[in-house]
DNA sequence: CCCGGCGCCTGAGGGC
DNA sequence: TGCCCTCAGGCGCCGG
């Protein structure tokens, strides 16, 4: 579950190991998620090197040397893990209880690289994809998919509100869910983003005041800002083979909180469905 | 256009 | 011990 602050600090960790390696040969043995075709994408990264590790949304993109757009999505339960020509394993993404080490039977795509290092992309569910398109593709995906980046300056209040009031009829949950409205949020920090600014998740959109949704736009800015300098958020021991780990759980106001009291009021944390998913929320403060 | 719901996947955990 | 059910949730797609 991979989302902004954790996407962010992948590509951060990517961005110090992959630029400048050049890639010797790729392994894809789940062509379903290979796009628009494994002999392409083949074709496309043999030989080529990465100049650059991006992040849109939840969405990671690697700029390579010939102008080509490589996008990876880790959806749920996707991993990149990089292994250097000697050394550690270096680990970011969603962590598979019970799987350590490279390749394993959720490794779906191998990188290697000329100087002997390797880039594994693991993802037990196979929700996750790799794509292959130009610099025009990606600025039409960037654009037509993806809503603003929520720590630039491109997420703006005026347009944050206009969209609220376009979706009245929904439950405000599912409105910051969705990428087009502001890129990256997923369901913990949706949950928090709410929690921190008294709304209540299955709340109508069109009954929230401006007032109140200029505290959730804030909010949003917010947790994410503080989840990206704790590293993200990750369940159980895991840790990376830097032995870091995201450590935005520990710091959580209300996701996976149910049955314990409310940080602000005491109230009983309770977890019910809202926009089809799990949703964590304080019944008192939150309205 | 808007919106809810389903399918894609696998593994964990609970009930019996 | 094992079967069956639900849940986990990003996101594309479909149908009302």
């Amino acid at each position: 579950m991979p989302e902004l602050p954790e996407v962010e600090t992948i590509r951060k960790d990517l961005s110090k190991l992959l630029p400048h390696q050049k890639i010797k040969r790729v392994f894809f043995n789940k062509p379903k998620m290979i796009h628009p075709s494994v002999n392409y994408v083949k074709k496309i990264l043999t030989g080529n090197a990465i100049t650059k590790v991006g992040r849109r949304g939840k969405m990671l993109y690697f700029i390579l040397a010939d102008g080509n757009y490589l996008l990876v999505h880790l959806k749920m339960t996707g991993q990149l893990v990089w292994q250097p020509s000697r050394g550690r394993l270096v680990v970011g993404g969603h962590p598979i209880t019970g799987v350590s080490g490279v390749p394993n039977k959720f490794t779906h795509v191998v990188v290697e690289f000329s100087g002997g290092a390797k880039l594994f992309f693991n993802d037990m569910r196979q929700f996750g994809y790799w794509k292959v398109v130009s610099f025009n593709e990606f600025n039409n995906i960037s654009k037509s998919n993806f809503g603003p980046e929520p720590l630039t300056k491109d997420f703006m209040f005026n347009d944050f509100l206009e969209k609220c009031r376009a979706r009245k009829r929904s439950p405000i949950k599912a409105v910051i869910l969705d990428q087009k409205v502001v890129a990256g949020v997923g369901n913990i920090y949706a949950d928090e983003s709410l929690w921190m600014a008294k709304i209540k998740p299955g709340q109508t959109a069109g009954k929230i005041s401006k007032a109140k949704l200029y505290l959730l736009f804030k909010a949003i800015i917010k947790v994410l800002a503080e989840a990206v300098k704790y590293r993200g958020t990750t369940f159980n021991s895991y840790v990376d083979s830097f032995g870091r780990e995201g450590t935005y759980w520990s710091h959580r106001r209300v996701y996976g909180r149910n049955g314990l009291s409310c940080k602000r009021c005491g109230k009983i944390i309770l977890k019910t469905k809202t926009a089809g998913r799990g949703t964590h929320y304080c019944p008192k403060c939150q309205k």
